[in-house]
DNA sequence: GTAGGGTTAG
């Protein structure tokens, strides 16, 4: 039986595999020993060396296949680029098989469940590996919790993990990183936190999660421990670990501490090291840096890939080097190494429009190659309005129309546009379709780090424990300081609510700016800048407040929005208003 | 012991 091994470890190409065959079926071990068969169906359906394709072929001739033939080819379809394949072979498998489905059946269409999101076949999965008894498997409740909170289902997920009797490092590790990835980060950290009290060892995986949970929060002070702990074990001797320890210091607005890493790395730096710094330099606004760090990697031996160039554009972008972004786009399209894809173009529509370039940005749409998505057309929507530009928006809208989107943020750029013409019957007309369309509206909030302490506030925060307090400060900001320094708010953006009726979604309680005033109220040392987190982009109007709060109380104001960095000093921002 | 957890992105 394990004569085969060592054979299947020679075998380096597929005409190796297909001597090997000729070999299994001349000796008769094909159709008597179909163990032994199956584990070469199993090689060849997965190994590199191996070719699907034929797997499959040879799975059709197969007259009596066993179970693990059938494992075989679900496994390598799981893996594939086509796991859907794999669900409809176990489906058949589960109506044809005279054998029954083991625990790695399941466990292999699990897998292709959670690569393709399908999170009602996972539950009939579910159903069947309660069925057959398997549930007290540690592995399949670890690949069951991991395709739930990959589909989104993080109370199922949760729950599996409370109920699993036997717990090790790779079920913390999934649910970890479940809850990282599905947007629940403090969750995440909670149970970072849990898994080492209990005694778990964090190893370079869990660390992976961890670190994006604090990246998500801005949570530097949690993200330092994470670092240190990580090279206390050693663990940064990985450099995937390295990357994603860079990535966290630059979204929490550290490009210093991003660098450093970068720059003192133990392990070799891949292609994604020199990406995450370069997209690091640009969300910070460190343009000029990033183009520097992008012809450097090339000196160095690394060819950009999509990904850099992606990264470099949106450098350009966000400090508005807009001839530099559009001479890399070409060479970027001249050179032919890189392909340009929806998000290259999508940068540089952004790029074009934001510079007033709107005739050029809307040619790009309508001149690519691939079908222009929401996004796109909502970048162009957005240049419209910071432009006027009522002609453009008309038409970007009525795509997005076209294309299904529900998102408030386009009828609300729509509306504001006709009311910054006076064009009141048509901003009624926007409004009212918003109400008939029911738009969803993704809820504001922002997070604060105190201390290490993470607060979150959401629009028109009710929960906070300091609330009168912060309330009475946001008080203080306006009437007594910012008003002033010739503060006028910015009603284009009361339009957000007008026809919302909650009241508590009023500008002047952003979450950001509730954030804003509580770390003026908890962090004394004048020094330390009041960093906030949103997962919006923020608004003109609490971009204008900023401004002035930072000159009116001395103090340095950092706001992560969904996209980039501001930093507000003296009553102006790193942006240059330029967003 | 042939299974489970994982990096950059408009």
């Amino acid at each position: 039986m394990s004569v085969l091994e060592p054979l299947l470890k020679k075998c380096v190409t597929i005409s190796h595999i297909k001597q090997l065959q000729a070999h299994l079926l001349i000796s008769g071990v094909f159709d008597s020993y179909p163990f032994t068969r199956a584990k070469f169906l199993d090689f060849c359906a997965v190994s590199a060396a191996g070719s699907l394709l034929y797997a499959r072929q040879i799975f059709r001739h197969i007259t009596f296949p066993v179970t693990n033939d059938w494992n075989a080819v679900i496994r390598g379809l799981a893996q594939s680029d086509t796991p859907l394949d794999a669900i409809t072979l176990y489906c058949q498998g589960l109506r044809f098989l005279p054998c029954k489905p083991d625990a790695l059946t399941c466990s292999f269409a699990l897998k292709a469940c959670a690569r393709t999101l399908a999170c009602n076949e996972a539950m009939q999965v579910h159903s069947q590996v309660v069925r057959h008894g398997f549930v007290g498997d540690v592995l399949l409740q670890t690949t069951l919790l991991d395709v739930y909170a990959k589909c989104g289902e993080l109370d199922n997920a949760c729950k599996l993990f409370d109920e699993m009797s036997v717990r090790d490092v790779t079920c913390w590790n999934a649910i970890i990183a479940g809850l990282a990835q599905g947007n629940r980060p403090d969750e995440a950290l909670k149970f970072f936190k849990t898994m080492r009290d209990v005694g778990f060892k964090p190893n370079g995986i869990t660390v992976l999660g961890a670190l994006s949970a604090c990246a998500q929060l801005g949570a530097v002070q949690q993200g330092e421990n994470v670092y240190s702990y990580i090279r206390d074990q050693n663990l940064d001797m990985n450099e995937q670990v390295c990357n994603v320890v860079i990535d966290m210091f630059g979204k929490c607005g550290y490009v210093g501490k991003a660098y450093h890493v970068f720059n003192n790395m133990r392990c070799r730096k891949t292609i994604v090291t020199w990406n995450t710094m370069i997209m690091v330099l640009g969300t910070n606004g460190e343009g000029v840096e990033a183009l520097q760090l992008f012809e450097r990697m090339s000196k160095e031996g690394f060819r950009p890939d999509n990904v850099s160039y992606l990264a470099v554009l949106c450098a350009c972008n966000h400090v508005g080097m807009v001839d530099e972004g559009v001479k890399l786009f070409e060479t970027m399209v001249k050179d032919g190494s890189v392909i340009p894809n929806i998000k290259h173009y999508g940068t540089m529509v952004d790029l074009l429009g934001r510079a007033g370039r709107l005739k050029e940005a809307y040619d790009i749409i309508n001149s690519i190659p691939i079908t222009p998505d929401i996004v796109l057309w909502q970048t162009l929507l957005g240049a419209c309005k910071t432009y006027g530009n009522v002609e453009t928006a008309e038409k970007a809208s009525r795509k997005l129309v076209e294309m299904g989107s529900s998102s408030d943020g386009d009828f609300v750029l729509l509306s504001n546009i006709y009311a910054a013409q006076h064009r009141w019957k048509d901003v009624g007309r926007v409004r009212g379709n918003m109400k008939i369309k029911e738009v969803k509206k993704v809820p504001g909030f922002s997070y604060i780090d105190v201390n290490g302490v993470i607060h979150k506030f959401v629009n028109g925060d009710q929960t906070h424990s300091n609330l009168q307090e912060i309330y009475r400060k946001l008080e203080e900001i306006y009437v007594s300081r910012i008003m002033e320094h010739g503060y006028v708010p910015e009603t284009d953006y009361v339009l957000h609510d007008i026809g919302l009726e909650e009241k508590e979604n009023a500008l002047s309680y952003h979450s950001e700016k509730l954030a804003v005033a509580f770390g003026l109220l908890s962090i004394n040392d004048e020094n330390t800048a009041i960093r906030v987190n949103k997962n919006l982009r923020i608004c003109g109007d609490c971009h204008e407040v900023m401004k002035l709060v930072s000159k009116a109380y001395k103090r340095e104001i950092i706001v992560r929005d969904r996209t980039r960095f501001h930093r507000f000093k003296d009553g102006m921002c790193s942006c240059k208003d330029y967003w």
